[in-house]
DNA sequence: AGCTGTTTTTGATATTTATCAAATTATCGG
DNA sequence: CCGATAATTTGATAAATATCAAAAACAGCT
């Protein structure tokens, strides 16, 4: 089975109709590590699916790259602003590991919402669980230290650690590299 | 023409028997200022529209009221997390002022989304415009300094400044109260 | 193994923000 | 207008984190 179609039926069952005409509507993409999905300035317009590989959103700030968010296997992927919107994205995405993606294009998807009431639910649902995570995410950076924000990754996401530079991390978690280096530190003794 | 119907015709457009469905479902709470739309370990099981007033969501943390969000008229409101999951909700929902709101069961809602293929659209777009706010909310919070975020809040919502008192917006900037009064000294100079 | 460029760590210091305590100012009911 | 209560500001100090510079560790290549 496609893998776009297994990873749906974690949120919400599928008619075999909806399947078919979904499944013909991916395109299947493979990218080398550091590949650019998306560069700032450009308009998203698909809507992505990662099935293996890694990946992260960044943006420049005074000359430096702030890592916002990270993709892995099951995730789904878009420049969120700029797919909605149609405006210019201001981040640019990157592969931080030799990945494959599957693509639709917003217009095919919109299409598929008028004619598949149960798509565009999928994708409701799939908000909402985007939404959780974000409001989640949002009220940890804004209210727990750089310590704690360590030791919460660390169980929620050890993985990432794995795979992903320092460098990277921090900015994800809101502290310079050197602050990151030092917490490590203190946590392995 | 009901309020909430015409808000809902700044996102998309609804037939008239999905209005009337809708409109029959809705129903109208008023509430006095300090009163609580919701307390912590209660399941939210309503979406909400505030069509007059203002309230906050807070959650307390080591004895402090740490407010993340505030509500004006014409938002949605709801405790998303609870709504969505079916838990007890760890914030607090209460009331500024005044207030009008209007509701609906999540039941009740679900079993429009059956119904009108369209009213789970509109839901679906409303997600769309909540997402992108927090998204850029969260990268604001996590990247500018103190003295950035009141700056910005000045220019985006200069009503929240006259309609909430300090130490509610600096828990929403996640500053203490001291350090906002400073910036605002400064600011003023 | 040795070279080279990159990533991570360490050190010294500066800056930002929090904390705690107290003083001042604003608000509201009588 | 007065007094009580709440909200905001001010001051002194502590803690957390950033910055800048350099050293150490690591990774890929030959």
């Amino acid at each position: 089975m496609h893998p776009v179609i297994q990873h749906l039926k974690n949120y919400y069952p599928l008619n075999p109709t909806a399947e078919n005409m979904l499944t013909e509507r991916l395109a299947s993409i493979t990218f080398s590590k550091n590949d650019f999905l998306l560069k700032k300035g450009r308009v998203c317009q698909h809507f992505y699916f990662l099935e293996k590989g890694a990946l992260r959103g960044f943006y420049e700030l005074d000359g430096k790259e702030i890592t916002h968010w990270f993709g892995f296997e099951n995730n789904f992927i878009t420049s969120f602003h700029s797919y909605i919107t149609g405006q210019p994205s201001i981040e640019n995405i990157q592969f931080l590991e030799d990945s494959t993606v599957w693509a639709i294009s917003k217009k095919e998807l919109t299409e598929l919402f008028d004619a598949f009431h149960e798509i565009e639910r999928l994708v409701r649902i799939i908000y909402e669980q985007y939404y959780m995570q974000l409001e989640e995410r949002y009220v940890n950076a804004q209210f727990k230290t750089a310590a704690e924000l360590y030791t919460d990754l660390i169980h929620r996401a050890p993985h990432i650690l794995q795979r992903v530079p320092l460098g990277q991390i921090s900015s994800y978690l809101g502290i310079t590299q050197e602050t990151l280096s030092r917490i490590r530190k203190q946590h392995a003794q």
